[in-house]
RNA sequence: GGGCCCGUAGCCUAGCCAGGAUAGGGCGCCGGCCUUCUAAGCCGGAGACCCGGGGUUCGAAUCCCCGCGGGCCCGCCA
């Protein structure tokens, strides 16, 4: 392997030689066009028949004053068979049809490695993919779902373009959730969690119930009040004594719901200590975030425990999913350690420091009215991006003031090039501030290779997600679910299989489903997540791909070894299938360079459509003409490997039966 | 009020950034195909004036402008 001359990818290799060499006939007809302005414009033909690759010569034609179609023939003669290429005219087109022989002996070779589809990029770049950062307060949910899918399957997909790429999950510890729990645990004494519950999960019950006995406390404060005035013949307030009334008991439904949950006991002893309490919980709950920042170790005992305990719960999650992090890191580090006060003092010094409602802040909404700066930044909201705060008057710091450091970090200690954050789009507005303020700071390198890599919502139709007021849908309940519904299947299918195959199929199944629901749709668009859609594995595309290896697998099992390559005979269905599979590398530096993971996915799609249709119409094991029978065979092990390849690059592992 | 994202058949979705030759798939629906390589498959059929209206262009789903619908954000939360 390696060498100069290596092709990792067949497409570009064939369509650069013709953009090579239609440059060349168009410089002798006096027209000037470069070879990589031509492969911009080179692209596939709607009808195979046409050829394999397409040039549109109408600019050209428009420059030289010739009819497009006249130039096209000129070009194409001139053209004629150069190489493995033939040319001929269509309208003002190009077309170019690569040597049948040629194209299934490349590629072909090519993809009988189970590497095929690895396609390094020129300059190799270090990349950090920041993903899931899920507070460690509770399980990860379906919205988790999204980030995890994309930001793993990310890492993947630069990791195949040649990139060196290091995962890492940023622990939010010094937030005011985390304080939350932190104070409602405290409360019961410390617990371990029982034996049988998932840490993450239990944490997440007491965390939504500190949230809404302390709103409800608040409520039953305010309702006694107005009764009180109202008694002494105060003023009417009918209006908010009403709406009152209506929150208290949309809180005791929402608290009648978790308490069987976690039991009677920490129900009663969180119920009478929070509402019987004589101080105030938002002062217990500053006074813990106060303390954890400055590194008290009463409050670093206390936080860490509850952080530790979440972790542990949400990285049996990930082990379930496969996904792995190279760093965690924490954000109490980056206070502890003086690197966001180093932050705040180099702010002071910035031009943009400002003083903004009372609070030091950093004017990103001066700077943000330079559109060269927008631009360099890749920022594209519009309108006044207001000014990002330091600092709390408590001294605190904020999660993004503490993002700045962290993204500085992340440079340093990964001597990174680019560092991407997979984020929830309602976090647009933050992330721009960040960026501007980097770039206000002198960190204009960092503002400008930070990737802000955003995906939309994923909403349960009817169902009103609340990870505060305890309202989730939990990713190892749908993982679950899933896993229930593959089950059934494989037991219907395949009950000639042990217990344990049929145990593991269908978990491959629940998680291939799961990521690739998550990774196989563009992620600016918002996903409506629907139980009957994930929950149907004939619907899903996951098991579709799966299918497909197993069938390739299956025959390739059979055949045995598999017999030396023939090209004497090859039909146009074999050529369409060599030509589907010659795109594969390209489609997965695509997806690399555009950070778009559901190219790869498509392209999956399309090669496993064009198998099965293939399968179902023809012969391979009992095809009778030995030739025919190795170029089927070679085309169903170059099958087999893309699917592995692609799907493996989406956090997914194939199986060998179903 | 301002900003951003999304809007393609009953439903989901590709193509849009880098305009090009008949807008690809899937689900669901109707009708077929298992004594031969795994039917989670295959074949056939119906279903789209690409949200609306202008503009730019030889050419617009794609670019620009004005609207409409849905989502998100505009907090000393994250």
């Amino acid at each position: 392997m390696g060498g100069a001359d290596t092709i990792y990818d067949p497409y570009t290799h064939y369509a650069l030689q013709a953009a090579r060499n239609a440059s060349t006939v168009l410089a002798e007809l006096g027209i000037n066009a470069s070879p990589d302005e031509l492969l911009q414009l080179i692209a596939e033909p709607p009808d195979p028949r046409l050829g394999d690759l397409g040039l549109p010569l109408f600019r050209y034609a428009r420059v030289a004053g010739k009819r497009p179609d006249e130039l096209a023939r000129l070009v194409a003669e001139k053209h004629g068979r150069r190489g493995s290429l033939a040319a001929e005219a269509a309208g003002g087109y190009v077309n170019f049809r690569i040597d049948t022989v040629d194209l299934a002996e490349t590629v072909l070779k090519l993809a009988g490695r189970p590497g095929y589809g690895y396609n390094p990029a020129e300059k190799p770049l270090r990349i950090v993919v920041e993903h899931t950062s899920a507070n460690p307060i509770h399980p990860l949910h379906i919205g988790h779902a999204r980030n995890t899918a994309l930001g793993d399957a990310l890492a993947r997909i630069l990791s195949n373009r040649g990139h060196w790429v290091q995962t890492r999950y940023y622990v939010d510890d010094t937030g005011r959730q985390v304080a939350v729990l932190a104070y409602g645990y405290r409360l019961l004494g410390e617990p371990e969690p029982p034996v049988d519950a998932k840490p993450d999960e239990w944490l997440g019950h007491i965390y939504a119930l500190t949230n809404l006995l302390i709103e409800l406390r608040g409520v039953r404060a305010r309702v006694a009040e107005i009764e009180e005035r109202a008694r002494r013949g105060g003023e009417e307030e009918a209006e908010e004594y009403r709406r009152l009334v209506e929150r208290q008991d949309r809180l005791a439904a929402d608290i009648g719901r978790l308490w069987p949950r976690v039991g009677k006991d920490v129900f009663d002893r969180l119920a009478e200590a929070i509402m019987g309490s004589p101080r105030d919980p938002e002062e217990e709950i500053k006074r813990i975030m106060a303390a954890y920042e400055r590194g008290e170790d009463w409050a670093k005992r206390l936080v860490g425990r509850v952080v530790e305990l979440a972790l542990k719960g949400i990285r049996m999650t990930l082990d379930k999913l496969g996904v792995r992090f190279d760093k965690w890191d924490y954000e109490s580090m980056l206070v502890w350690s003086g690197l966001v006060d180093k932050v705040i003092a180099e702010a002071r010094r910035s031009p943009y420091y400002t003083i903004y409602k009372g609070a030091e802040a950093i004017d990103t909404s001066r700077l943000a009215r330079d559109k060269e700066i927008r631009r360099r930044l890749g920022i594209t909201l519009g309108g006044d991006i207001p000014p990002l705060i330091l600092r709390r008057s408590d001294g605190t710091t904020l999660y993004t003031t503490k993002d700045i450091a962290y993204t500085i970090y992340k440079f340093r200690d990964a001597s990174a090039d680019k560092v991407i954050n997979v984020i929830g789009g309602e976090q647009r507005l933050p992330q721009a501030q960040v960026k501007l303020a980097l770039y206000a700071l002198g960190y204009r390198r960092e503002a400008e290779n930070l990737v802000t890599y955003i995906y939309e919502m994923v909403t349960v139709p009817g169902h009103k997600m609340s990870s505060r007021r305890g309202r989730i849908i939990t990713l190892d309940w749908l993982l679950d679910q899933l896993y229930a519904r593959a089950r059934e299947e494989v037991e219907e299918r395949r009950p000639d299989l042990s217990e344990r195959e049929k145990d593991a199929i269908a978990w491959s199944m629940a998680k291939a489903a799961l990521r690739y629901q998550m990774v196989s749709v563009a992620p600016l668009r918002p996903i409506s997540f629907s139980f009957e859609k994930a929950l149907s594995l004939k619907e899903n595309s996951a098991p579709y791909l799966l299918y497909t290896y197993v069938r390739a697998r299956s025959v390739l099992r059979k055949a045995g070894e598999t017999p030396v390559l023939r090209t004497d005979k090859i039909p146009d269905p074999e050529r369409r299938l060599i030509w589907l599979i010659a795109k594969y590398p390209r489609a997965a530096a695509e997806a690399a360079d555009d950070l778009a993971p559901e190219k790869l996915a498509n392209h999956l799609v399309l090669i496993a459509d064009a198998y099965n249709e293939f399968y179902d119409k023809y012969p391979i094991l009992r095809e009778p003409d030995e030739s025919l029978r190795s170029l089927r065979l070679h085309i169903t092990l170059a099958v087999s490997n893309v699917v592995r390849h692609g799907l493996g690059l989406l956090g997914i592992q194939v199986v060998e039966k179903i």
